[in-house]
DNA sequence: CTGAAAGCGCTTACAG
DNA sequence: CTGAAAGCGCTTACAG
């Protein structure tokens, strides 16, 4: 007679004549019990086809094993670059990931925090936004640690792990300068953006600065790190600064955008222009010409914001934050100037 | 004094005065308690901020308000349109998702559905990959439904949400064809396939077959669904059958190989040929030129499989199967031939 | 080495 | 309308 519901660790007692804590012993590796029981225990297992209730374990223990990752679905390949290197990071170390799309939707994000807190996670990753303070706060009450990729913030128990997005500006901006040119434009991201948006332009500024190449405020446009943005910005670049010979794009998606109205307007890159790119992302070697590009190793930022969440599940110690590498690929949007 | 633990049940309870079965019911909105009494209960759980344990209830309920979604790697946009659709949906019908990246891995899928199970998932969706024999076992063992996207199966149990790949491979062949093309090459997907592969080739004969266009060999080679198979694949039709006029791309990414390959060895798209693409992903609007190409309503079929997952889960009866309408984007990828 | 019992935070008959 | 009690499937002192 087959039983209707699933085995428990009740039915495995039972079928081994033990008691449900020494079951419960067995099933945890843990000690005290003879060779014997251990045997007769684990057939009773195989043979009820007992598996173990996540959560009822998680009920007693305060502990779920899944962690939830907050994103906002702009740029998906960007953030979906991240997720996996969460989840496998994750999975090998036997968590579970809820995955919360925010959307760019403030209050879709406390709804996510409290589905979030009533699930019981055990911490939560935060991407690519700021964590305003009314978030902050919902997650200090959840007494859960938080840590934040391609992000950052200025609360001391909220690690972050990401670029110097300062730095991988001026570098890309530097790179194009060293490459001969120096009517340079840019197409940012969110103009108000604190992490991806201003410090880009700050680093493109300070570049050009540093080479004693006066900045014209025609040659700064605004987008939105979409690839509308890149052509409606090199449009108007187009229109306003045609002298300009090279454009640095605060992402890859907009850098695209940026070739389809180059191409448009029959402008050639990089003949006529020069373009460089803001993430290397999958899209950026599979574009006409394939893009120079900032890249940030999103992959590995994923892991490591993983690592960081469950070393302070486990161990409770906030941990560092850690600006990771970029490096400027190149590839065929760049050409060389002569000096003039 | 702050308690050190949140608050559960039974302090909201003690400051109300009231039991615990009282405070359930009103947190659940049940019947059985004067107005009076639920003032007390709410002004409770205000001054403790209560927050329900959805562990605890899950124990009691055997309902988690949880599914999983197992997705592979692979085309990660593709994927992630999905996701995207499946979240919108679960999340404003009260469902949380876990996602597991299979990573065309199968060990790891056993893996991963034996956490969901543990983690007593209310059921599953599974994406863009055959449901083997093995997997549907553990699945039924599980007894939660499950539902496929943009896959199919045998299994009666196992509805399914996808577009006719043979149809919609048919239309694209036949649209080309329309256009005046008759030396019309396809870069498949993976060939043994059996969803997104087979199905496309078969579409693809069958549309030059019912147009009196003789088939021959070397017009079909085998791809990937990546962008390197489009690639790598062009590269063999320009060698082998350079009068081709149009190829056909088993998904987006693999006309994006196309037209990389097409460009670096002096192929105009669309004067010199014609390309259209499958599945509409936001890439197909990002190249120069844009891709014309079969769009897939990944969004909605993602939206699609959670209805009825959720519909399964809560009425216990198997949905039906569905097929999604396909349609053909026009961009910028097909030019038009005279009769010759 | 082993088991009886308490308890995790809830829900739900059952009585009153 | 309200509460005491049992129970969901586990883990973990506590005794022996």
């Amino acid at each position: 007679m087959k039983p209707t519901h699933s085995a428990t660790i009740k039915d495995v007692a039972k079928k081994a004549k033990v008691s449900i804590a020494t079951v419960s012993r067995v099933l945890n590796n843990l000690t005290g019990y003879s060779d014997k029981t251990r045997q007769k225990v684990m057939e009773a297992i195989k043979e009820t086809n007992y598996q173990p209730n996540a959560i009822a374990r998680g009920l007693i223990n305060k502990r779920t094993q899944t962690i939830g990752v907050l994103l906002p679905k702009v740029s998906v390949q960007f953030s979906s670059d991240i997720l996996q290197g969460i989840g496998e990071y994750a999975q090998s170390h036997d968590y579970s990931v809820i995955v919360c799309n925010t959307d760019a939707d403030g209050s879709r994000t406390l709804k996510y925090l409290q589905v979030l807190r009533e699930k019981q996670v055990d911490g939560i990753i935060y991407t690519s936004e700021v964590l305003k303070p009314e978030y902050y706060e919902v997650i200090q009450a959840m007494k859960i640690p938080v840590v934040l990729v391609a992000s950052e913030s200025p609360y001391a128990s909220v690690p972050y792990v990401k670029v110097n997005d300062w730095q991988a500006s001026y570098d890309a901006v530097t790179y194009l300068i060293g490459k001969g040119h120096r009517r340079i434009a840019m197409i940012s991201g969110t103009e108000k953006d604190p992490i991806a948006g201003r410090p880009r332009v700050q680093g493109y500024l300070k570049a050009l600065a540093d080479h004693g190449i006066p900045f014209d405020s025609k040659y700064l446009v605004h987008g939105n790190f979409l690839f509308d943005g890149g052509y409606r910005g090199m449009e108007e670049i187009l229109q306003k600064a045609p002298e300009v010979t090279a454009v640095f794009a605060a992402s890859d998606e907009t850098a695209l955008g940026v070739l389809s109205a180059a191409a448009k307007h029959g402008v050639k890159v990089p003949q006529d222009l020069s373009l460089v790119g803001y993430d290397n992302v999958k899209l950026a070697q599979m574009s006409v010409p394939a893009l120079t590009t900032v890249q940030q190793p999103l992959f590995a930022m994923g892991q490591v914001a993983a690592a960081k969440l469950i070393s302070m599940i486990m161990t409770g110690v906030v941990a560092e934050n850690q600006l990771v590498p970029h490096s400027i690929v190149e590839r065929e949007t760049v050409g060389t100037i002569g000096n003039d």
